[in-house]
DNA sequence: ATGAAAGCGCTAACAG
DNA sequence: CTGTTAGCGCTTTCAT
């Protein structure tokens, strides 16, 4: 005990890990940390595995399906006790492979439509619904809307909502004010583009995340497009990005720490064996965000 | 080999690791994944680790230094290969213990000033000095700026630059123009009031990093303070979200993935034991970055 | 060439 | 209650 104090030994996880037949590894798949969004998702995750003595082992997918089924045989390899996984695409493989070598692994974020597999994500129906209904609130009446043509249940959700919206107010549903977006800036500038070329264009927008609309509204003070006064977009997800730098926009909020953390708490019972009462898994709530604030426009360059 | 592609084996790392008594695993210490600039780095460096088949296990500090030890006990329980340390503080400690056990190890972004530690750091200091250049040909005289008080590298090596810049032109300097800053929206916020009332205020700010340049930018929207038009600031660090949603705001870019890069494949060889020449390590280029887009100013809201 | 065996640092079971 | 030992799944060495 003495000499333990003395010489600070640590004993081996990797030994210990060899003996006990299991590790206190999470393996953490996402598509990429640079979104804000899921940077902050990884930090509750990262913060609960810490609290109970795991240890997070990080893969950055980077939107794509071979990469995800890569890094699913090194975590093998490691023998990670369970994964968390944000998918990059709509495609299950990789969750099957993950549930066919014993692995305990829950979906976040992100579902896939149509399968129950244990999954913590966000109301995002009802978010949908929300935006919608400010938007109509407002006085709109011709809603455009950007999606993710990924099969993905967090845009569908969205756009489900956003459909229910309109129909609950008697306006007909337009299939040509859904406009396909992606995750880039660059993706929600040119479902703008489309959706304001049209004959009839919307007077307002509703994106299925933070980064199409800012990417809409960027592009709303770029192109040459006529953008009337009193035209609106409402976003999704709350990143603290928009937050500090585009502080007009109205948002989607949900709660995002809380997600990872839920989202762990859970795989946590998974790996313990204890039952887990998956069916009562509740969508996480959701919020409409109006900021108050005004700044900061841009500050003029002098020269 | 049959019965090893059937099976879909994948051999245990964990009976490997302790066979060969080392890991291919790093350890990642950093302050805050939220910050956007080192989510920019930890990809660059996760990246390389993969292609190495080295595996990453993060760990956030949340700018505390007990954590930071915490996390090298963690760490050094699993046996890591190397770690790479963003560090939280100017405080050493960490960086002893991981020598004092035998684990390689690299500081990124900052190093400690009067220490020699194998460190991965931009040029700061040219940083500085062509932000504040680029002021002063602005026909700015008056410029303040906005430190980090903690003492460490990045910050004091980007305000030695500022400071260098005056003295070159022959502004005299002012103590009370330099402002303590922090790492948060709300430390600019403070750091742009207390320099803007002053008795004589400056007309030009420069930012030890684009989060102290974005807080004052939105304060400088939305207290009473009169702001005269032409005000200028430059920030560091040249976040994505600036590059996205601050368009207007000037900044100094450095190569944050490459900064990860760069400083993954030195500790990989320090790991592999070759020769390591840390006397050459140069700091990474830096540039100014002006930039044409003017979108987007909020947009209103109608209602 | 292919095969057998030792041992990495732990934990758990069992013996004294 | 303290002490001894088997064995987790690999790699490497040594013997065939």
């Amino acid at each position: 005990m003495q000499a333990i104090r003395e010489l600070d030994y640590q004993p081996s996880a990797v030994a210990r890990n060899l003996r006990l037949q299991r590790t206190s590894t999470l393996g953490l798949i996402l598509p990429d940390t640079q979104n804000p969004y899921f940077s902050e998702v990884s930090r509750g995750i990262e913060w609960i595995a810490f609290e109970n003595r795991y240890t997070v082992i990080l893969c950055h997918s980077g939107y794509s399906l071979k990469r995800e089924l890569q890094y699913i045989d090194t975590l093998r390899r490691q023998r990670v006790a369970g994964v968390i996984w944000i998918p990059a695409t709509a495609n299950l493989e990789p969750y099957h492979r993950l549930v066919k070598f014993g692995v305990p692994t829950v979906l976040l974020d992100r579902s896939i439509p149509g399968s129950s597999v244990p999954a913590v994500v966000a109301d995002n129906f009802r978010g949908g619904y929300l935006a919608t209904q400010h938007l109509i609130q407002l006085g709109h009446r011709r809603i455009g809307s950007i999606s993710r043509p990924v099969d993905l249940s967090h845009s569908q959700g969205r756009i489900h909502g956003y459909l229910a919206a309109l129909g609950d107010n008697g306006i007909p549903i337009d299939e040509r004010l859904i406009a396909p977006g992606g995750y880039l800036l660059e993706d929600g500038r040119k479902a703008f583009e489309q959706l304001m070329g049209l004959e009839d264009p919307p007077t307002a927008i509703f994106a299925y995340n933070d980064i199409m609309a800012i990417g809409a509204l960027r592009a709303a003070h770029q192109v040459g497009l006529h953008v009337p006064d009193d035209f609106s977009i409402v976003g999704f997800d709350n990143i603290p990005e928009a937050d500090f730098t585009c502080p007009a926009l109205t948002t989607i909020s949900q709660p995002k720490f809380d997600m990872g953390r839920t989202g762990t708490e859970l795989l946590l019972k998974m790996i313990s064996g204890a039952s887990c009462p998956l069916d009562n898994l509740q969508p996480l709530d959701v919020d409409l965000v109006i900021r108050e604030s005004t700044g900061p426009a841009p500050l003029k360059r002098p020269g």
